[in-house]
DNA sequence: TTGCTGACCTAGAACGTTCCAAAAAAGCCG
DNA sequence: CGGCTTTTTTGGAACGTTCTAGGTCAGCAA
């Protein structure tokens, strides 16, 4: 029997008595302090090894009174959006030595709240929260009284001086507009997203006030919402193209609402970049990969995830709970799904 | 100040001098006892909102010597297939109690045995691991010896007796096959995965096996192995396209690689569906809104992932280490990508 | 009154670490 | 060798729970 049963855990205490000293000593080895002696380090090390010690961190946080471990929490692992950003997130946090652990919400603010206890009662130091949607603003209230870091990713809370990372939403709108204006597009529609989205308002808001520098009517725009999906995409898309006046390019809430677009498009005939522009936003790594590439604002999602693991672990660290806002920069990805300037087809049909 | 700082935190003897009782009772009326009379467990309940107490299941976990938290390592998150995996796994173990945590090697062997280490040394009940790629043989030998209940999920470890939890992979590319020689397609490939990977293997294997059973030849057959990735997908087609005798219809490792052989296709001005058949394997969310929609697999991921919970938890309930393996049903979805009977146009071609 | 029962409650020892204060050992110097 | 400093090591009290073994108390029968 190589090793024991699930039971007999190796303790500190077993390796003291096996290389021959105190717990206190095999502690010290354990976090590297320099006043132990070469030999002796040797010799507690070879015990450890020889004995198959594993460290019981709950037992170290409990006497430290500060665990290693943070928390992500995510409101939809399945979007690639949000699996990116976790997946930055956590990599930041494992290279600055904490244990980073995710859990899915699934957009409900239910389970949102269950997690957040069950986080809490791990003892995280930290915790990053993409917000469930419709989770209530005082949702965090508690958290945050109890002096816990906490960072938002992506979607703000109102009224909370919770620090928040996310893209530029206003820009990004904004460029995606004067791209489609630039090509002459005078008819553009803002696409998808529930309504009740933070987000969403801020995309918006900068959509409008692109069209408005543009000379254009914000309050002629189609602005249809739906699920932030491929079918919501699809669905937005019959409702722009039932209009009177159909558009001729639309600004996506986001990639996925996008990819529908563009699939609803295609089921009509409709040639996606060239009789009708569409602009994504996020800029997943399928967008490159789509038919066609997909012309979107994009997002740094690698660096937001850094830069909100970088807060979390500043407020951990200063115990000072304080950390500013990040607006992360957003550029413009040109690829061919919002073609050239409007062409004759487009006109013709319009 | 409604609360205080990070650092005193409330804890049950608190809550028993607040409600005139022992700590002993506190922590009964915690678990919920019946032998503890309702009028104190009011009071302590009222004690426990009124000073925001939170649960330490760090200490808890030290004195019970278990714990509640399971984990689940997956080699890629941001593949949407490990996703829905992994979210499937984290509602059954959430509704059974126990607090499951994600975390993502992207597909690292050596950040995998960091990521085991860190696991075990948080005291888990139990693990679901999707080994990273590259994974050796012996990478849980520990984790068995320790008598830590494991189950694999997909990716089966060679010479080892853990259980694996995963799909028919021999019966789904069988039947793959079977519809595209039923279809009355003569030259078949099979595109994408690695070829390294044990997965990949088991499809394989079905592949041939239906291929002999259809009268055809399995030595004749495209067979490129590339990364499960649209990029890879697009790599294999075009290594089987340059064929002297190109085949009209393939077999994919995955939904990932379908995509990318549908994208290649396009982009070569053939019709996937029409000119070419495409299946995949999976049948994740995003096949049914492609563009065409793809015939594929059937995988019941949700299924699955509730099984390897399952297993887990009776592993970590009996304390004994002897799940079986569990081989998931497949079946063929059958949608647009695969075409109908191989068409004039494609036989021309060939 | 006493003794017994059952319902309810509790003291105190664990659990495996960390950390403080201080002891022991080792060097150094004349 | 004694006295001093410096380096290494150590006992034991925490940390916040659970759990065992037993204690208290009211009610009731004798």
């Amino acid at each position: 029997m190589p090793a024991g049963s699930p039971k007999d855990r190796v303790t500190i205490i077993e390796i003291a008595a096996a290389a021959g000293v105190s717990k206190s000593t095999v502690s010290l080895v354990l976090k590297g302090s320099e006043s132990v002696h070469p030999a002796t380090r040797e010799r507690v090390n070879a015990a450890i090894r020889d004995l198959g010690y594993v460290y019981n961190r709950g037992a170290a946080n409990l006497r430290r009174a500060r665990s290693n471990i943070v928390g992500m929490i995510i409101h939809d692992l399945t979007n690639p959006f949000c699996a990116e950003l976790a997946v930055g997130i956590e990599r930041s946090f494992q290279a600055a030595g904490y244990v980073p652990f995710i859990a899915n919400t699934a957009e409900s603010p239910v389970r949102q709240a269950e997690v957040i206890k069950l986080m809490r009662e791990q003892g995280v130091a930290g915790l990053i929260i993409s917000a469930a949607r419709g989770t209530p603003n005082d949702a965090l209230d508690g958290l945050v009284a109890a002096g816990i870091p906490v960072v938002l990713a992506m979607r703000r809370l109102q009224g909370r001086r919770i620090p928040v990372v996310g893209p530029d939403n206003r820009l990004g709108a904004r460029l995606a507009v004067e791209r489609l204006a630039g090509l002459g597009h005078r008819r553009i529609a803002f696409l998808g997203g529930y309504s009740d989205s933070v987000v969403r308002a801020e995309r918006m808001e900068g959509f409008r006030a692109a069209l408005a520098d543009a000379g254009l009517d914000p309050d002629q725009a189609v602005n249809a919402a739906t699920a932030p999906t491929r079918e919501g995409g699809a669905q937005a898309l019959e409702t722009a193209l039932a209009q009177r006046n159909p558009p001729t390019g639309a600004v996506c809430f986001n990639d996925m609402v996008a990819f529908g677009v563009c699939l609803g498009l295609r089921r009509r005939g409709i040639h996606p970049g060239r009789d009708f522009a569409v602009i994504g936003f996020d800029d997943v790594q399928e967008a490159v990969h789509a038919d066609p590439p997909l012309t979107t604002i994009a997002v740094d999602v690698m660096g937001l995830g850094e830069r909100a693991a970088q807060s979390v672990l500043k407020m951990i660290e200063t115990g000072r709970n304080n950390a500013e806002d990040h607006v992360g920069a957003v550029h413009l990805a040109v690829r061919e799904s919002c073609g050239s300037a409007v062409s004759e087809r487009t006109e013709k049909r319009a």
